[in-house]
DNA sequence: TGCCAGGCCCTCTTTAGGGCCTT
């Protein structure tokens, strides 16, 4: 398994969000909404967002979370197809989402079942944003778009809201590292990499992108 | 009906424990 960072560009990406049926998709939990965002050079550019029927039943606290209730799935396009059309909508783009283990997880299980697989990068908004806003009181993504202002229509726990919001969640950390730490172009390499930094070496990677002691 | 996991990160750490995040 190899990740192809490098064949994909670095200033297209696509931000997605999945509501499941529970937490771990090894103990039976399926997809039963997803939500993405293409990114294009700092501009949202295009949209996906389907609910879809995981051939299970949505628990009650589920659907009280979403609002995504059994009889909305009901007739719904089943998991395998809805997950072939999102395949072709991620196609040679790197993936970030809030929580990326989460929604990682979910996508390789509901890819498995249809024999496909994700070999490009996926970068964690949440570890960035722990790196980048020290200061906010948490890092839920509820909490982030109101410390950054962000744009957001004020639902949550649906797929596309929060892809949206994530998106400019990023698009808010780019801004920051460019604006504020003096970053030439952060993109998703760095981002990769920032992840990857432990907090405590972050001031390493810094200086190594700027050549500049790190303030 | 009600329950479930797992990776990151900090600290009173590393022979561990617990909070944070996601649904």
């Amino acid at each position: 398994m190899s990740i192809n960072i490098q064949h994909r560009s670095a200033n297209h990406l696509v931000v997605f969000d999945f509501e499941t049926t529970g937490l771990s998709p090894d103990m039976g939990d399926r997809a039963i909404e997803i939500g993405a965002v293409l990114i294009e050079d700092g501009k949202i550019t295009d949209r996906f967002q389907q609910v879809m029927n995981p051939g299970i039943r949505i628990p009650l606290f589920i659907e009280n979370l979403t609002g995504i209730t059994n009889a909305m799935v009901k007739d719904a396009r089943k998991n395998d197809f809805v997950m072939g059309d999102f395949y072709e909508f991620i196609a040679g783009h790197n993936l970030v989402a809030h929580n990326a283990s989460f929604d990682e997880r979910f996508l390789r299980a509901e890819f498995r079942r249809i024999k496909k697989y994700f070999s490009g990068g996926i970068v964690c908004s949440l570890l960035a944003a722990r790196r980048i806003f020290q200061a906010a009181p948490n890092h839920q993504l509820v909490t982030l778009a109101s410390y950054k202002n962000l744009p957001n229509d004020g639902v949550y726990h649906r797929a596309l809201a929060d892809a949206e919001v994530t998106a400019h969640l990023w698009l808010s950390m780019l801004d920051e590292l460019h604006h504020q730490h003096g970053q030439p172009s952060p993109n998703f390499d760095f981002m990769f990499r920032l992840t990857k930094t432990p907090k405590h070496q972050l001031h390493k990677l810094y200086q190594k992108q700027t050549g500049k002691e790190f303030v």
